[in-house]
DNA sequence: GTGTTCAGGTGTACGGCGTACACCTGCTGC
DNA sequence: GCAGCAGGTGTACGCCGTACACCTGAACAC
């Protein structure tokens, strides 16, 4: 029932989910699915721990701890984007699941074997927020080629009233001219920032930082 | 009636503001309000340009340009305080109002004033991400002494799954033993993370870092 | 074999939602 | 005096989650 529930979020959209469509994809009647689920919350629950069992457990230690971690996230991202519905419900969720906090837990071992102290994996782990699960909400990420290119005229006139945005947006066309896809790069910005961050806590790591001095 | 809506998602939550509630609120007819907006999607962009009109402009350039970056995303940290329900609209939006293209076009143009290059200052508004607008997706964020603490017993089971865990948690219990309210500082972690980021993109404009070598 | 229990499927119904569509009202400018 | 129009009204549709009472058939004890 939860493969199908992540089978039917992945096809048709996570928006298109409900009860009843879930029962029919199933063959059966709506109510049915209340003797496996208190309610649709619980299912969207169970839909994220299959999601979230799809991570790669932590690899075996060797190097720099930052490689560990960086290997597990991008794992843990590779994961979310196979189902792009699961970071809006992971976002909309208030507890987490059990699944949930295992894989947290060992994310938190992950930092403490790395030689981080207790204090500053605490803060680093609010850090990471939801890139520690492999996304970052990343404000109106536009999907590929959804608008169509304004006319000259707008364009212009966007280009007045928002001059630094059109400084980038023109940078970007031009850098990926040769390129076939326009727009950003998502899995570089994710790196960008993943990296930023792990070489930061590495740094307050080799200062022996602490927040109460 | 922007206002009312705003004055209502405040008051009851945003789960409770329906066209119908918020049309009662007014004293009118549901449909009377499709008269102002196209459709509800519409009504919570307007709401939320209400909320980004709350952030304080930037402030005239004195020193650092990480100072001025950092007043004024507090300021819209502010603001989304305020408004609890506004951080969980901006995430579900797909395309942003004019109102929040013109706070991201000024907020740029606070990163390309400080002397960082198209190409950095690109990379980092992605690595902002939401932090931008003042706020940052805490996975489960536990709202204040909402749980109960849990008894001696399944506190005993909780330890021995999530050692790592467990070992924060009693961290902070330990540390604001004196203070009143217990659990993490949100505002501590916020501007910890703010910081790092910030600091971090500091050392890559001083290297003159470029994502094209 | 008979009766009990129970996991799991069924059918009906309720109250909520967003909103399409046709209609009405009262003010404005000519 | 009247057209135009901004804005309020009433009805209705199709969707949603789910409460509640009911049914079915297999497992099992005796």
């Amino acid at each position: 029932m939860l493969r199908a529930a992540v089978a039917l979020a992945d096809e048709t959209g996570i928006d298109a989910l409900s009860m009843r469509k879930l029962a029919q994809v199933l063959g059966v009647v709506p109510m049915a699915l209340y003797k496996h689920v208190a309610n649709k919350e619980e299912l969207l629950d169970g839909m994220l721990d299959v999601v979230v069992g799809e991570i790669d457990p932590p690899a075996a230690a060797a190097g720099d701890w930052r490689d560990a971690v960086r290997q597990r996230i991008l794992s843990a991202r590779r994961a979310l984007l196979r189902h792009p519905w699961a970071s809006r419900v992971l976002e909309s969720r208030t507890a987490p699941t059990p699944v949930v906090m295992q894989y947290m837990d060992s994310m938190i071992g992950m930092f403490r074997t790395g030689g981080l102290s207790v204090d500053l994996t605490h803060h680093v782990m609010h850090a990471m927020g939801s890139r520690i699960l492999g996304f970052s909400q990343e404000l109106f990420a536009t999907p590929p080629s959804e608008v169509a290119p304004p006319d000259p005229e707008t364009a212009r006139q966007m280009a007045a009233r928002f001059p630094y945005i059109s400084e980038i947006t023109t940078r970007i066309a031009h850098d990926d001219a040769s390129v076939v896809g326009s727009g950003c790069d998502d899995q570089f910005e994710f790196e960008f920032s993943l990296d930023l961050l792990l070489d930061g806590f590495e740094q307050l790591r080799r200062r022996g930082w602490t927040s109460r001095p």
